[in-house]
DNA sequence: CTCTGATCATGT
DNA sequence: ACATGATCAGAG
């Protein structure tokens, strides 16, 4: 079937509205099958089924004509009701050769998904692939944030040119990821500026990002203008004024009160809720905070820029571990998470309250950290298995060299990792160890 | 000092 | 009432 014009492609479409993967197989792909893991064939399905379309593997748009991509991809509905992607969306291979010849102007991904129409359906897992829901389409267009995925290529093609396309992270980028994709774990491919050799990757939409425009599309959102490329640029522009001043000067030129007496223990956290905004709130405050992943982190770090402390994280529940690592929700947030950190130094060793506010860090998870993780992240398993404190990868108990570490939380007689057992009553986090926070911080 | 379990102040 | 982000504080 072939379209004039995307209204006639959209007209046609609506009739997807309400119809299950099995009442569009007319090519029956779905019988043969082994579903689970068959990534594409939903694509498959509705490509060859619903538009009849002979599959193809070429490079080619679907709907060539009309250079518009056609895309598939789930959904999942939050316990509140609210809808969220399943997972990113993969766009095409980076080959690292090629893109740093490329701008995003005119390189291969927008060549190729400048449109998309995307097609969701509602992930169910208690249903069949077969019997899931398509609910909503929409057309797509990257025009709309053109200017954060100049920013996000540029960033992706700096890597490789400054030859570390082995260290290249999800978390590097705003809304275009670039996401490992490899037929084995195993697989490497070349980069130009470096004989090490990386994992292939692609680009992708963040999965942040694929909420975002979910939702937008869904409420039918007026697009405000987005003003910043990346949340640090929007973190730096909000602290400009007070770089260099303490804790205490920033909070008293806000607020209006004095603090020499008491310092409050949250003192940086009640600034970045003040300037930044509260995580809540941020997504009204720049679209830059509905379509990513990002984290506002404050961090006190000694004369020399190390850190005095570790970085803990939300706290971890046991259903947290029923999952292998690489389907687990904390790879999926390590990977794609970016942590802006606000750093402020103690100098003379000054206190909390006292210290100086000295920069914005950006700090994104590589696959050697995650790597690492996922060695907590297995030792845990196995505590849980075995339901036996002692194996917890706390950092007394851990292994050698741990980077991800968990540690107690809670309040006054809390028995923290007794309690971890006790589904309901978690009172453990975790944690990144000052070795890996130093390594992060002391990059670029 | 550093390490690491414990605890606080606040938000929801 | 409990989760979160972050610092505190005793041991060594």
């Amino acid at each position: 079937m072939k379209f004039k014009s995307e209204k006639e492609l959209l007209e046609y479409t609506k009739d997807i509205e309400g119809k299950t993967f099995k009442e569009i197989d007319s090519q029956h792909l779905l019988d043969t099958a082994n579903l689970r893991r068959a990534k594409g064939l939903l694509g498959h399905v509705v490509e060859s089924g619903f538009y009849k379309y002979p599959l193809n593997n070429d490079s080619h748009a679907d709907f060539e004509e009309l250079d518009i991509e056609l895309k598939v991809t789930g959904y999942v509905k939050n316990k509140n009701g609210s809808l969220r992607a399943k997972e990113r969306l993969v766009l095409s291979k980076i080959d690292y050769n090629q893109i740093v010849n490329e701008t995003f102007e005119s390189s291969h991904v927008l060549g190729k998904c400048k449109k998309m129409l995307i097609i969701w359906y509602e992930y169910d897992s208690n249903k069949e692939a077969k019997d899931f829901l398509i609910t909503h389409y929409q057309l797509y267009d990257m025009e709309n944030d053109l200017k954060v995925f100049n920013n996000d290529f540029e960033i992706i093609k700096n890597k490789v040119l400054d030859g570390k396309a082995h260290e290249l992270s999800e978390g590097d980028t705003s809304y275009l990821g670039a996401c490992t994709k490899a037929r084995t774990s195993s697989d490497r491919t070349t980069q130009p500026f470096s004989d090490i050799l990386s994992k292939p990757r692609a680009y992708s939409l963040k999965n942040a990002y694929m909420t975002g425009i979910l939702r937008e599309h869904i409420n039918s959102k007026v697009i405000t203008l987005n003003k910043y490329n990346t949340v640090e640029e929007y973190v730096k522009d909000k602290l400009r004024p007070y770089f260099g001043k303490t804790q205490v000067e920033i909070l008293e030129k806000i607020d209006g009160r004095k603090y020499s007496e008491k310092i409050p223990k949250n003192i940086s956290k009640m600034i970045s809720d003040e300037l930044i905004g509260k995580d809540t709130e941020l997504p009204e405050k720049d679209e830059i905070f509905s379509k990513t992943s990002f984290i506002i982190k404050n961090l006190p770090i000694k004369e020399n820029g190390k850190p005095i402390e570790r970085m803990s994280f939300k706290t971890i529940s046991l259903s947290d571990f029923e999952e292998e690592w690489e389907d687990s929700f904390w790879k999926n947030y390590f990977e794609e998470t970016t942590l802006i950190t606000i750093c402020y130094q103690a100098v003379n060793n000054s206190k909390n309250g006292f210290r100086v506010l000295k920069n914005v860090k950006k700090i994104s998870f590589d696959e050697y950290d995650l790597d690492e993780f996922k060695k907590t992240y297995d030792q845990i398993k196995l505590a849980i298995e075995k339901e036996d404190i002692n194996l917890l990868p706390t950092s007394a108990n851990g292994f050698k060299n741990q980077l991800l570490e968990i540690a107690p939380k809670g309040v006054k007689g809390d028995n923290a990792y007794e309690n971890f057992f006790k589904n309901d009553k978690t009172k453990v986090s975790f944690m990144i160890s000052k070795r890996l926070l130093i390594d992060k911080l002391s990059d670029e």
